[in-house]
DNA sequence: AATGAATGAGCGTTCATTCAT
DNA sequence: GATGAATGAACGCTCATTCAT
């Protein structure tokens, strides 16, 4: 279930870059342990030399996809200035990142799709989540702190965040040559920031 | 990529209800062609009897889980009353529908996810989104009309109940057993449809 | 093994032409019954009413296509005239109609290579060639007796011209484009007649 | 369409020898790649290794069995001595070859037949006999130079020896056990060699 | 540490054949 | 006599995985 602690453990990211490119191209299933080999440019024999077997070379390339962070959601809360004019920033920020990396959802989809049958897959995307909602709860309520917005369930506010970067992703990756998605996810989180400011 | 038109059409329902339950518990992929036979209860060549192959299989499966329809959004659209009680009722509806099919969830990740090398499949999500957007949009655009909301870009509101639908699955699918999301959902719509309102 | 002696005892020729027409265009391998049934206009259940198997058809279809007899051979032995020109001429006759059913040629191999499994067949080919090769030995034998040709063994020029016609089928079918094998298997058989004419 | 060129360059051999044998035995469809590798000593995996599929594997045997070459036809080129006696013995010779791999020549008949459908087959077919041809042609047209044969065109005593080759062939398979095909073919080449034979 | 070579286990698909109507 | 519907039995092919070197 884990990668060896080796000297060579150079070769780990090797192999999980190949995984996670390979994966995106081909999908989850269709993507052979030769195609990863060939992509990390190793022998297979070698991948297995790090990962034991195709479930646990998903599972951290899952983890590594999941390594990407929030942004800079951080530098808000320890930034001064108005918290809602960074919050719209920074969906900026990441929309423009899910747009050049719009192939990268679909494997999104079929990490979500595997959480079903593979509990430990589930716990990291719970936790990946959870962390994100954390954070973007604390800024919230930063802002209500600091007088921007109502005093309202902080935590509410993260989610609803959230569920629509996640329900744009839908959108945007069913119709990605549609270019109105990025404006119309920041819209509507400006229409959300608004109905919660104080003036 | 034909259903037979046979007197035995009773076969393809029969066919397809067996295949999305199986591929709701195996995944597309390891759900076979015998599982999904065995299933139907009928021999796997009678499967290859009404569909020609496993591609098609999937692929009205995925039809026949489009099929159902938008709940009673149509209704709002005829009756009298107050839009925004209206469709804050309907959420709850969809939402509950939701909770009960949850399993369905996963299909509809690896859908997602297929129609990335489907070019039919990505149709066939595109269609059903925007029949969904339209409708939806006719419905704000009656709150407008009717005086209930401000006269902002009906659209705009649709596309954003649609994301948060869709964001909200993603959640309750990766963390099922937290029983706030329905409420959460409605929430953050009713927040959403108060912000538009008159008053 | 046997064609069942039926009122529509015109369903076996029908089924047999079907066969042989499919037989020629896809071998006898990738040939389905559901072929040969559909060319027939028939359901796949109805042939297998006249035929036992498809073994069966096979056999019957090669005793369809040994049936096409040897030309007018049998006229040259009951006419007056020179031996020599009346077998160059049905020679030319022959060739023509192999000229124009060049395609029906790669069942005759699959026929032949079939001899290996299935004794009835190989016992049917031998019967054809025998029968054959006695007619063109009477022929050869009038051509002695009339003083045309040297006093041979009839039946090895028989043999020779035989070998001499399946041999150039070969040669014609694996380079079907090259129109000069007609010219090139009339010369060489005029050749041998010339070789034991007696003048 | 490629064995690949590894150490164990061994194996293609091995694996080709298995076919051909098996391929005698059952016939080109019949005979399974579990066959195959069952007779070869190596496991159905293993065989797709060095085959990329059945057609590919049918390619390479045909290969082989086309590369026996054309006995010592060559060595009369350059020996001395008298043509046309050289020529009945090395018909002596190879008609003793076709003798005693007698089986061999039912696979011969399935290739043929593959030819129709197979373009690279058909290729191979005709560059065999063109090789064939050419090399008789100048076995001929040598016995012409030094004055043994009229001055006929070589090429057509070419094809026709090759025809006859091929025709009693046919004649030989279909009847295994009739022991004058031998002396029958020797025969006719005789008579033909001296209808070109200057005294 | 690295890999070429090998394979067991399966999966999608086809097709000759049967049988109730 | 005719057939629509159904299926058992294979077969070609793939792929994750192992292991001797």
């Amino acid at each position: 279930m884990s990668p060896k602690p080796n000297v060579s453990a150079e070769r780990i990211p090797q192999i999980l870059n190949a995984a996670l490119a390979v994966f995106a191209a081909k999908g989850l299933n269709r993507a052979t342990m030769s195609d990863v080999a060939e992509a990390a440019g190793l022998s297979k024999a070698t991948v297995y030399l790090y990962f034991k077997d195709k479930d646990d070379l998903i599972y951290f390339a899952l983890l590594t996809s999941l390594e990407q962070g929030f942004g800079n959601l951080e530098g808000i809360l320890v930034s001064g200035g108005e918290v809602k004019s960074q919050i719209l920033d920074w969906v900026q920020e990441i929309a423009s990142q899910m747009a050049e990396s719009a192939t990268n959802l679909s494997i999104g989809f079929e990490f979500y799709a595997l959480a079903n049958r593979r509990p430990e897959i589930r716990e990291r995307i719970q936790k990946y989540f959870q962390q994100y909602r954390q954070l973007l709860s604390e800024v919230i309520q930063k802002g209500i702190t600091q007088g921007e917005f109502q005093s309202v369930e902080a935590d509410s506010i993260a989610v609803a965040i959230i569920a629509l970067f996640e329900g744009f992703n839908v959108l945007w990756f069913t119709e990605p040559n549609d270019a109105s998605w990025l404006s119309l996810l920041a819209n509507t989180i400006k229409l959300l920031l608004d109905s919660i400011s104080l003036n």
